[in-house]
DNA sequence: AACCCGGAAGACCG
DNA sequence: ACGGTCTTCCGGGT
């Protein structure tokens, strides 16, 4: 995982953003959304851009960050001629200014040999500058709701924060360039929204985990969220997260594929959802830009207050920004999630659920869906067979299990909340257990069924692996591997753990607490999938 | 052949 | 330095 530092090495860069990609390495951006590393710390001095700004081409917002591509063509046209540069090789710029301004210096240099040093002080300039006038200006339009955050944001504070950017409303009010990037209609919308361009990963989990109650809330919803199917995010935080990532990636990479496709460009786009969304989120690349992609992201929307979406926008979109943690979006199961919860249902041809209320979901494009994650990774080289090796480790974790029998069918052992609310997969191996039972959903039913569960944390019991749960012998031998997923249900523990010992031979993983059964329930619902049998702890 | 499974090693990040 | 989360390989099974 790498995802992408805002300075990535040029080389990594490029390797990342191949241009064949349907999305444009830009794209990668919204993870580094603004906040730009750069520019941090320096207070950022307005006038010395007004000078030169005063000569960027009128079409240009002043926030470099809203440019789409072709913005940024103009920009460094106007560079060359301004500064008298060599010509840029804009082959080496296939990209908005988002994901422009998240060169690093190194990066720019790489690409513009001679004039990076340039280009990136000028970037930064107008960065710093779009950020002041954010600041002056009361909220801006983009982190609609971040701006809660904002304020809390370091980077705020700093200064480097983000910018919002009012820009961000000129863009779509106005520029069209944004346009572009966001073509599709709905980014407008979605800027509306929340804003979101923000690229911002979602913040999955971590981000969220702030605030371990909307889980709860949501977490009820959870998936469903809306239950609906389409709804998805349920979670709050998630949503909010989700959002971002979906939003990208669908899109972008997708992009490709069909939904995209299908969407229309824009399609997709627009979402219903995704009001806002961020566009960018998840991801992939899409995010804001790219042609392509549009991106609209799915992601974005996620965010689904209650229904529609939270505004998941402000941490979304500062992501980068924001010192929270984040995984945003990173996180596989995180960014599956987004995909499947798509208020518009737009990556159902890379994944859709068979099963919503019990977390079953399929893989219908094996190939395109690992081709987004890899995006989403920024690992270009990402198959199906790299993505579910790492699907296979949620196993042990008791995050996902296989469904058996069924090719590309997998089952979500924990809502969505559950999982946000937990910040670290360690804990959840603790927790597993315990945990699994999620809180909200379980509660509900399960609070009777089982348990027990305890509380999250902690609790974990180490079970030996073989003890396990003691109940039932499960033999992992005799369980396939997976078993643990395959009951899910049957999370027993010990199977699990078993299974989950043997992978990581005992790992302390075992935890298991008695409960897993109830865990087990996605939103509610029991799943016990295969095996429920296997319960047989029970 | 395509999946699926996990072990092992290593990258990257916080 | 360390742990978490993958990513990449790989051999093996179905």
């Amino acid at each position: 995982m790498k995802l992408l530092p805002l300075s990535l090495p040029p080389v990594a860069a490029m390797d990342r953003l191949p241009l064949s990609l349907p999305f444009s390495p830009t794209d990668l951006l919204w993870r580094y959304p603004l906040g730009f590393p750069a520019a941090p710390s320096q207070p950022p001095p307005m006038s010395p851009l007004l000078d030169f700004k005063t000569h960027l081409p009128t079409s240009l917002a002043s926030d470099p960050r809203v440019w789409s591509r072709e913005d940024v063509a103009t920009f460094l046209r106007w560079c060359e001629r301004e500064f008298d540069l060599p010509h840029f090789d804009m082959e080496m710029f296939q990209m908005n200014g988002k994901a422009m301004c998240l060169l690093t210096k190194s990066d720019l240099a790489e690409r513009s040999p001679g004039s990076g040093d340039v280009l990136h002080n000028v970037l930064q300039l107008l960065m710093r500058d779009a950020q002041t006038l954010q600041r002056c200006l009361p909220s801006s339009p983009v982190t609609p709701t971040s701006r809660h955050h904002y304020p809390l944001s370091p980077h705020h504070i700093t200064g480097t924060s983000h910018p919002s950017t009012p820009t961000w409303n000129n863009l779509l009010t106005s520029t069209a360039v944004t346009a572009s990037d966001f073509q599709t209609p709905s980014l407008a919308h979605l800027v509306h929204q929340g804003n979101s361009v923000t690229l911002s990963p979602a913040p999955s989990v971590d981000s969220q985990s702030g605030s371990p109650q909307h889980a709860d809330h949501n977490a009820t919803s959870s998936y469903h969220g809306g239950s609906n199917g389409s709804n998805q995010s349920s979670d709050s935080d998630e949503d909010s997260y989700q959002d971002s990532n979906s939003g990208s990636l669908p899109n972008g990479g997708g992009g490709t594929h069909h939904r995209l496709a299908a969407s229309g460009g824009s399609s997709s786009n627009s979402p219903p959802s995704t009001p806002g969304i961020n566009v960018a989120v998840p991801s992939l690349p899409q995010q804001p830009h790219s042609p392509a992609k549009e991106q609209t992201s799915p992601g974005a929307n996620f965010s689904t207050n209650g229904n529609g979406f939270r505004a998941v926008t402000g941490r979304e979109f500062f992501p980068t920004d924001t010192p929270e943690p984040n995984t945003n979006g990173r996180l596989l199961w995180d960014f599956l999630q987004q995909l499947l919860n798509d208020p518009t249902q737009r990556y159902t041809n890379y994944i859709a659920w068979k099963n919503h209320d019990t977390g079953v979901f399929k893989i219908v494009d094996p190939a395109g869906l690992a081709k987004l994650w890899g995006i989403q990774k920024n690992h270009l080289s990402m198959n199906y067979d790299k993505m579910s090796r790492a699907l296979r480790y949620y196993y042990r974790v008791n995050i996902l299990r296989k469904v058996q029998g069924e090719r590309h069918c997998y089952q979500f052992l924990r809502n969505p909340s559950e999982l946000k609310s937990i910040k670290n997969m360690s804990l959840l191996r603790q927790q597993m257990s315990p945990t699994r039972p999620t809180p909200s959903l379980q509660q509900h039913q399960q609070a009777q069924q089982q348990h027990q569960v305890s509380p999250p944390v902690a609790v974990s019991i180490k079970v030996e692996p073989d003890m396990e749960d003691g109940d039932s012998p499960i033999d992992e031998d005799l369980l396939p591997t997976d078993l643990s997923m395959e009951h899910p249900t049957d999370l027993s523990p010990s199977r699990h753990t078993a299974a989950e010992l043997r992978a990581m031979h005992c790992q302390t993983e075992v935890n298991i607490s008695a409960s897993r059964d109830s865990n087990t329930q996605y939103n509610g619902v029991k799943i016990k999938t295969d095996s429920e049998s296997t319960d047989e702890n029970k």
